[in-house]
DNA sequence: TCTGTATGGGGAA
DNA sequence: TCCCCCTACAGAT
């Protein structure tokens, strides 16, 4: 599922942070983003977001004042988001424009405050005039039940699904389409998922990620947010003394107790992985040592662009380690080095809070 | 300084 | 199915 939550967080951080707020002039795009100009310039609008699964559509909506009424009426326009890896919504001043802010929105008053899409891995993407994608599902957030009527069951997952109706047999039903899952909701889900080893797997495509919505009052800066509740909520990934293993893609699944028996013969556990010719060859920065091949020229060809992107792009501080506590029951290793050494190599993903669940179930 | 890890999604094979 | 698009950062060397 991933960044459904992260997505509608940051829809309700534009609105929040915006409301009010008189936006002026052309839309900017950095230099180095590939993604498309917005051409769109307004002497006043204002900015709105909605969000739909892993899209976050921004509205620019024109002012009408009475020279534009004269004038040909401007019409409002969507940029419909995709975040990628990285991506995230700031609201800064002007002078204070974080690195990797590559689509700035600049509000009307001296000095100007900026409204900026900040994507420092250039995987996201937006597309001006863009709609919600077509063949994308159902939004598993707030459109639950769409999501839940038409879902054909893949084979491997047969097993987990069977016996799993149509309709959601759960006696909580009220966390559905639009409405607003309150934390007594939340806490009913959360005791009928633990309650139920064969809890309905649907459902729980919906109720966690509402959990992390409603986790409460931390608000949405993914540079600087506490995440430490957040943090206290995961039960699984990165936990200490959860099992981990690649599968086929090479991508990293957390779970306890038993891999079942799908799980990738020649798994290994990420630390254990071994290097493979095809990690060889991916490589790039490897081959400064060798000599000569097509695949050095490649890996050279990468590494221009790399310290082409340096140069365009100024270094960032070292950040401060955030603190973690695990709010979970005891475990064995508490010692201060392994929490800080898991805690940062998970925190740039784990503050992704939408593609993390409390329990991968596999 | 080098290496591994994070893993969405477009597109080629 | 797999490559590729990218950067940040911790830990190893």
């Amino acid at each position: 599922m991933p960044e459904g939550p992260e997505l509608h967080l940051a829809s309700l951080f534009v609105n929040k942070m915006c409301e009010g707020v008189l936006f002026s002039g052309p839309v900017r795009k950095s230099e180095v983003s590939k993604n498309p100009d917005v051409a769109f310039a307004c002497d006043a609008y204002r900015i709105s977001a909605a969000s739909r699964g892993k899209e976050v559509k921004l509205t620019l909506t024109p002012i009408k004042s009475d020279d534009t009424k004269a004038k040909e009426a401007q019409q409002p326009m969507d940029i419909v988001f995709r975040f990628g890896m990285s991506g995230f919504f700031r609201f800064t001043a002007e002078d204070e424009l974080p690195k990797h802010a590559h689509l700035c929105f600049y509000s009307k008053e001296k000095p100007s405050r900026v409204l900026s899409y900040v994507d420092a891995r250039r995987f996201g993407s937006w597309q001006p005039h863009g709609t919600w994608q077509p063949d994308r599902g159902p939004c598993i957030m707030f459109e639950y039940e769409s999501f839940r009527s038409n879902i054909p069951p893949f084979v491997p997952a047969r097993i987990v699904l069977e016996g799993l109706g149509s309709d959601d047999t759960c006696k909580d039903k009220k966390p559905l389409k639009n409405d607003i899952l309150n934390r007594k909701a939340v806490t009913t889900a959360r005791k009928i998922t633990m309650k139920d080893e064969h809890a309905d797997l649907l459902r729980l495509c919906h109720t966690v990620p509402m959990e992390v919505v409603h986790l409460g009052g931390k608000g949405y800066d993914p540079e600087k947010a506490d995440y430490s509740e957040f943090e206290a909520w995961l039960q699984c990934y990165y936990v200490d003394g959860m099992k981990s293993i690649r599968d086929h893609n090479g991508r990293t699944i957390w779970f306890k107790g038993d891999p079942g028996p799908m799980a990738p013969k020649d798994s290994k556990s990420p630390k254990a992985k071994k290097r493979t010719k095809k990690d060889e060859e991916h490589d790039y920065t490897s081959k400064k040592k060798g000599g000569g091949t097509q695949s050095e020229s490649a890996g050279m060809k990468k590494e221009i662009k790399v310290a082409k992107t340096k140069k365009n792009e100024q270094a960032t501080p070292p950040r401060t380690a955030k603190s973690l506590k695990v709010n979970t029951p005891p475990r064995e290793d508490k010692s201060p080095a392994r929490r800080r050494k898991t805690t940062k190599l998970a925190e740039g993903s784990r503050r992704r809070s939408g593609r993390l669940t409390r329990q991968t179930v596999k």
